[in-house]
Order: C-alpha cells, then structure tokens, then sequence
DNA sequence: TTTTGTAAGTAAGTATTACTTACCCGTTTA
DNA sequence: TAAACGGGTAAGTAATACTTACTTACAAAA
C-alpha cells in the first residue's frame, strides 16, 4: 500500500525531521536508511511507504523547504517597484535563505542536480518557477528602460543565479559564517553597474 | 600492496577510459564497479589497487583533466596584456573546456562538491590555483585602474565564476548545445560595463 | 452490529554493490 | 638464487537500499 499524499502522519514528519538533521552533519550519500529510520524511531519500511526511494526523500524535502523560500522571495518582490530593486531584493534574500538555511541550501547547490530524476521533480519545477521571476523582471526592466536595450535576459538572469550561489558556496560547503549585507550590495553593484572603470 | 603512483600500468588507464566513458552516460552514483572493470576488461579488485575508493577515482579522473584545463588557460593567459583582455580569455577558454568536455565539466560542477573529501582532494589543489590567477589579475587590474577602485577582487572572483558555471549548467545537464561566443561576451559584458541604462 | 476497506506501521527478508583478502606470475635486484 | 615487488586475478564479506508479507486500528458502509 502505497501513501496518497492526502494527509501527513506523524511517521511522516519524524522521517523527514531526522533526515533533515542528519543532512546537517554528512552529505546525503552517507546517511543511510537504517540511520535515517533509527533516528527518526521508525522502521526502515515506513521510509518506503512515504517515499519512493531514498532520492524522493531528499527531493521532497527539497520541495518543502522551497515552497518557504519562494513565498518569502514573491512577497518581498511585491513590495519593490523598479526592476533593479526587484533584482537586489531577490539577490538578499537568496543569500539570506542560504545562510540561514544550510540544510536547505545544501540540498538545492550539492547534492540533487547530479541526477536527472531530480529535474522531473516537484522539486525542480519550483526552481523553475522562480527562475522565471527573474527573467521576468529583467524582461520588464528592458521594455521600461531601465536596463540597457541589448541585454539577453536569460543570460543577465543567470549571471546573477550564479553569482548568488558561488559567492555563499565556500561558505555553505565549510560551514562558515556569510556576512550577507556587504555580498549581496557587492553583486548587484558588480552587475548593475559594471567594474571597468 | 598498494600503488605508488610511479608509473602507469595499462590496466589503470584501462579503468580510467572506461570510467569516463561511463560518466558520460549516466551520473557517478549509478555507475557501478563491477561495471567499471567489465567494461575495462580487468577484475574489480584492480580498480582498489590504483584506487582508494570510488570517489578516489572520480578525484583522479578529474585532477588529469583539469590539468590539461588549466595548462591550456595560463598559456592563452600569458598571452593577453591588460586585465580585461585576461579575464575574457579565462570566461571564453572556461566555457570552451566545459562545452567540450562533458565528462569534465559534470565531474567538477556536478558530482564532487557535496562531499568533504573532494576538497582535501588534488583535484580540488588545482581548482584553487585556477580561482587563485583569476584573483590575481583582479588584483592587478585594480591597482593600475583598469578596474573600478572600489571592487571587491574576491567577490568579483566568484560573480565570474558563478556566471561561467550557471551559464553553461543547462547545457551541460541536459547535454544541449553551448554557444560559446554570444554567451562569454555576453558575461563579459554584463560584468565589465553593467546592465543599468 | 457486523463487515469491509484503508491508512499507519512492523518485521524479516533479498539483492545489490562497494570493498577485502589471499593468492598467482613474471621481472628486477640484493 | 632467492627475495622483493609490481601487475593482475578470484572468491569472498559486510553493508545498505529496497521488498514483501504481515499486523493493528479505526472509520464508514451494509
């Protein structure tokens, strides 16, 4: 018998609880199912019952905690009126949900994109969704002159991806601590306003 | 008995062909070691001769092409003059080796940084020597004001960085094509001289 | 009130897979 | 000439992801 997804027992809960703790201390390779069970005072079977395998797991998890992050990032957009404020929002707040989530961060910049289960996942299609607000920003920002005219918004849109998750990734991958304020201003005065003097 | 690293036995470049032409088929975890020494027509105790263990020879592998990488950037490196003009080499020459290198660029990016070992790896030695030049001739761009005063040479270090690797991520995941040329002057572009109007 | 279906959870497997151990054989070297 | 060693094999072992068959509880239907 397999779960539906309709409602979320306690077994369920402890599961993804000690999953999501043990992501803490190791890479996902290795945890085991026996740990995983073990700690979260449940049998290895249940494990199956909930989620496929141990990749479904990790992308369910991945999924819960995106959710969060998306919603606080839309909110946050809503509240700025010019593109390049939209921009910087998402800049600090991408930075500040890595750093404050490492668990989270972990997941979604080491350890899911090696397998292409992943990208059919719910998962991935939330990181679609908000890649597509970036884009969309920047397409907005071109039409209103904000941005130059002949930029390639896709390329603008992972640029700034990319600088976000490189500038937090030594510090996601070390467990240090990531002073977001004079990072996240650093990367939106780099890409808005250039170095070249 | 172990190996010492001497000399080059066929047996080990036997596994390392057929490892790499496995990565290019599926992803680290799903490739086995049984698989591994069928297709290289050794036994699979041979592959623990040369190799401490699986990510051993995923370091390995990788660690032979990023020297063939980073001796192909110094060299076209050392051939530019201003700041800018190296940098731009490093992004081109970057994206070359990741497009045309698939095995590469999904080692690097892909499968090694969730796990700690890798970056006591030598692999990961020369990636740091890599970042570190692209320090450097930050370094030096902005002490004979070719860049912005005010930049943050490391930041700035890990926005091109993070560009590269975003930039070509899709393509490199879904083994798509990369046009290389729009997309290093693109990032150049974005970087050097800002998308505010 | 009985029955029936289902969701939550358990217990004891199995098959796979990374890794080990003990050994063989030919070459060099002390 | 015998010991050491490097390249290679064969047959294990231990661990670990995943399965299967089962129990219990409980709610709705008959």
């Amino acid at each position: 018998m397999k779960h539906k997804g309709k409602t979320n027992p306690p077994g369920r809960i402890k599961i993804i609880k000690s999953f999501s703790r043990l992501m803490g201390e190791k890479d996902f390779h290795s945890i085991t199912i026996a740990e995983i069970a073990n700690n979260a005072e449940v049998t290895e079977g249940l494990i199956y019952k909930y989620f496929k395998d141990k990749k479904d797991l990790l992308y369910q998890v991945l999924n819960d905690f995106f959710s969060e992050f998306q919603a606080k990032i839309e909110k946050k957009v809503a509240m700025e009126k010019t593109c390049i404020d939209k921009l910087k929002v998402i800049i600090f707040a991408s930075l500040e949900s890595y750093a404050s989530n490492r668990v989270f961060s972990k997941i979604l910049l080491l350890e899911v994109r090696n397998s292409l289960e992943y990208f059919n996942s719910c998962a991935y299609e939330m990181v679609r969704l908000y890649a597509g607000t970036i884009f969309e920003i920047i397409e907005d920002g071109i039409k209103n002159k904000e941005l130059k005219p002949d930029t390639d918004p896709y390329l603008l849109g992972k640029v700034i991806l990319g600088a976000i998750e490189h500038a937090c990734l030594g510090e996601i991958i070390f467990g240090r601590e990531l002073d977001i304020d004079p990072v996240s201003c650093g990367i939106a005065n780099i890409v808005f306003n250039g170095v070249k003097s």
